[in-house]
RNA sequence: CGCGGGGUGGAGAAGUGGUCUAUCUCGUUGGGCUCAUAACCCAAAGAUCGGGGGUUCAAAUCCCUCCCCCGCAACCA
């Protein structure tokens, strides 16, 4: 038994949580179940990154203190537990002062002979309480807010990254930091050639929502280093050594396309200046769209998981998304897809399948079937084989999407098989009926194995149906390919539509 | 010369040198079945893989060039 340490970005409390996030949380969702199912021994961290000028904007114009803001806005994070039936271990705030700050700052001294005061000057707009380039300007002017912008001076800490780049390329290229997809991967390490120094800390008076910067009362710690550091933090750095050791480093940082260079160049270069062990891996996925947009509050096409999940139910929601959206491409939501791959895929494919051999079950064989292994079809155990390596396969290389192909595929090779095989028709001899409806049912009682990390609910569901042994126990430890139900007896009880069509 | 992503049968997508005589889902057409959630099964029609040029024994897949779409201020993963 390996362990596995899996985290997610901590994104910005601001409002709700949109279905972008939404997918984010429940890959990594899906990676953790799958590795418990494995007997690894998983810890699966998220949270809130409630630091930051953004968060700190928003917390001003809704007109509360910045502490009440936060709270009310990560509890909505947090209720992603249930929303999505996440099985998240950890739930990490940056505003934490117990959990996370002395970590932090911790972190923050042992990167200390990296960091280094400098004064820097720019352009500062006041409109946009932001320091902006000097070609972004329109006639020397702001093009946002028609103003000359400023020069300022201001000190920041900056961080030494140059000191450590050729180390970071070394690692990235030979895969020690595993960067997926691939294409990503040399993008860092295109990225990494002109990547400079970067700051580190702002000054108080710009901005005081932050952890203090160790002994320097008048700087603020940047919210990126505050942020990254919720990795290390959440499992005991600066606090319980013990299980710190336990789980870092992390098997894998799953984040979004638009934050990858800060976990593929700062946050290694912290760590190799705190002396810590890198991440093995970052798995990037790509942004959701809506009906071809781009989400965007101003627009209003921002949807929530919740919404979705009240109209359709919380499987749907997860099928749709580790289903119809590639793991590490863009993709798209709309609710006319959704209705297509509910009624296309989950009804007419799975749940039809599982009424149909329910009741054939039921009709046919008095409702009991005594699994042996002699009534299994050769080609269709076959079958299973293959859909069980490409499933494995593909949920380890990060192609979440492509395991649940491989497994719809299998529901659809049963619904053929039972068409061939015609257990309903009259003269049909019991040998037959046997072979053909044992098969039928390993075949779903292994799709049922497979779905479980995606769809928890159905494959519990689907266990039921037949009467399967609901043990914790069970529905953990049963490997694929018959062996552990062979010498069982499935009892078909009441069947339900697990999908009822939607009209 | 800004950067990046993308253009594949009617729609949406997969596929990035040779099982591609291009795949899947939906839709369309014809047939079958009647166990099942008007579901399921079989078959067919439909694409010169954005245009042009090149490399190669071989290109949707590599190179060049052109055209078009979408991101790259903020809200925002």
């Amino acid at each position: 038994m390996s362990k596995y340490y899996i985290t997610t970005a901590i994104p910005y409390p601001n409002g709700k949580p949109h279905i972008g996030f939404g997918l984010e949380i429940l890959q990594a969702d899906v990676l953790a179940r799958y590795h418990r199912i494995l007997g690894d021994d998983v810890w699966f961290l998220t949270g809130v990154d409630e630091h930051g000028l953004k968060v700190y904007r928003s917390a001003q114009q809704v007109g509360i203190g910045f502490q009440e803001y936060v709270d009310r806005n990560s509890a909505e994070f947090a209720k992603l537990k249930s929303i999505l039936n996440i099985s998240y271990d950890d739930f990490i705030r940056t505003t934490d002062r117990v959990r996370h700050w002395p970590g932090a700052q911790q972190l923050w001294r042992a990167c200390a002979d990296d960091i280094y005061l400098k004064e820097y000057e720019g352009l500062y707009c006041v409109g946009c309480e932001a320091f902006i380039n000097k070609k972004d300007l329109i006639d020397g002017e702001c093009p946002e807010h028609h103003i000359k912008p400023e020069v300022v001076k201001e000190k920041n800490y900056f961080f030494r990254i140059t000191k450590y780049k050729k180390d970071i390329t070394r690692l990235i290229e030979s895969d020690e930091l595993k960067i997926l997809p691939t294409g990503r991967k040399h993008e860092m390490l295109n990225l990494l050639k002109d990547s400079e120094d970067f700051s580190v800390s702002r000054p108080l008076e710009k901005i005081s929502w932050g952890i203090p910067v160790p002994d320097d009362s008048s700087q603020v710690q940047y919210v990126w280093f505050d942020a990254l550091a919720n990795y290390i933090t959440a499992i005991g750095y600066g606090r319980d050594e013990e299980n710190f050791q336990k789980w870092w480093p992390a098997d894998v940082h799953l984040i979004g396309k638009g934050i990858l260079r800060f976990h593929a160049i700062y946050w290694p270069a912290m760590l190799l200046a705190a002396g810590l062990p890198l991440p093995k891996s970052i798995y990037v996925h790509g942004y959701v769209s809506i009906d071809g947009e781009k989400i965007s509050k101003s627009l209003g096409n921002v949807i929530s998981p919740e919404d979705v999940v009240k109209k359709y139910g919380i499987d749907p929601l997860r099928y749709y998304l580790l289903r119809e959206i590639s793991s590490t491409e863009d993709g798209d939501f709309s609710y006319k897809k959704l209705e297509d791959r509910y009624n296309g895929d989950l009804a007419n494919n799975l749940g039809n399948l599982v009424s149909r051999v329910a009741k054939l079950i039921e009709t046919k064989m008095e409702g009991e079937l005594n699994f042996e292994e002699r009534f299994l079809d050769h080609e269709a155990k076959n079958k299973v084989e293959k859909t069980s390596a490409k499933y494995k396969d593909s949920i380890e290389s990060f192609r979440l999407h492509e395991a649940l192909t491989a497994v719809w595929d299998l529901l659809g090779y049963a619904n053929s098989f039972l068409d061939f095989h015609k257990p309903w028709a009259k003269d049909a001899d019991p040998d037959h009926l046997l072979k053909t409806l044992t098969t039928t049912l390993g075949i779903i009682l292994n799709a049922a194995w497979f779905i479980k990390p995606f769809l928890p609910e159905t494959a519990y569901k689907i266990f039921a149906a037949f009467g399967a042994d609901l043990s914790a126990e069970t529905l953990v430890k049963v490997d694929d390919n018959y062996k552990s139900w062979v010498g069982r007896k499935f009892v078909v009880s009441k069947v339900e539509s697990l999908f009822p069509r939607l009209q």
